[in-house]
DNA sequence: GTAACTGCAAAATATTTGCATCCTT
DNA sequence: AAGGATGCAAATATTTTGCAGTTAC
């Protein structure tokens, strides 16, 4: 078994830092998506605003998580599932805002569907953002 | 035939000042999303960031332009092309970024897909941004 | 021991608010 | 004339950068 935020950052070649390891296990421990305020919250003090800046920037760079946004620019940032490398990631599914609690989640199950572009696009990256009311608040 | 600007800010009940005048002609004349800065460009000096911050604003009120992000968090804004009324907006197209010039510009005529949601999941709204290569820089 | 990481201060950016003045209607 | 719109200053918010000190390996 083990701790499993320390295998992670084993997995992605980091040094273990309490910073490190606290947000890890944030995001371990949640299924929803978390902004830099919810994260501050759950380190509660003593931790750097700028470190967890840094923290997730690592992290997104390292591909251990991956950014996401909502229909207002708010950041949020949520594990990744699959096999994202170094700056290569891989989102093929859906993201889903609640409107009711705000929640957002990663639908890992849900591919997003194949889209006929107009003459001459090129299509690269899909992102998808589905806003409606989550199975709590229904 | 008169002046497009104008029409738009009497349909919308808006008065009739420089800014505004000046902000839609942009938009007026180009098919891509523009960003805060861009119209800063485009007017030149002599207008306030701060009156462009209102009158974007004022626009997505009356729902005479929509705002659009793309992956960064980047905000854009563009003409909205059907009929949406003030504080209701209806943007069922697929906004799509080219990764080579940056323009980033609404597919029309694009639908977005309908998509299964898991069970418990009320859909509301879909926002799709596509990343790619764009007629232009193909 | 050394490179990586943190914490503090400060800079750079982005956006909002208050208020006096000016302009459209 | 009157309310809406602007411009300036300043407040907020968000993210980045520099650097010295600390820590994991």
């Amino acid at each position: 078994m083990g701790n499993e935020s320390l295998n992670i950052l084993k997995k992605f070649d980091l040094r273990h830092t309490d910073t490190r390891e606290n947000i890890l296990r944030g995001f371990l421990s949640k299924s929803a998506a978390m902004s830099h305020g919810d994260i501050e919250t759950i380190l509660m003090e003593g931790f750097d605003r700028v470190t967890i800046y840094r923290t997730l920037k690592t992290f997104v760079d390292k591909g251990i998580i991956h950014k996401i946004l909502d229909d207002q620019g708010g950041v949020k940032y949520a594990l990744c599932n699959t096999n994202c490398k170094s700056g290569d990631h891989h989102h093929d599914h859906v993201h889903f805002k609640c409107s009711c609690c705000g929640d957002t989640t990663c639908l890992d199950h849900v591919q997003i569907p194949s889209i006929d572009l107009p003459i001459g696009f090129k299509r690269k990256e899909i992102n998808m953002l589905v806003q409606g009311i989550c199975p709590n608040c229904n």
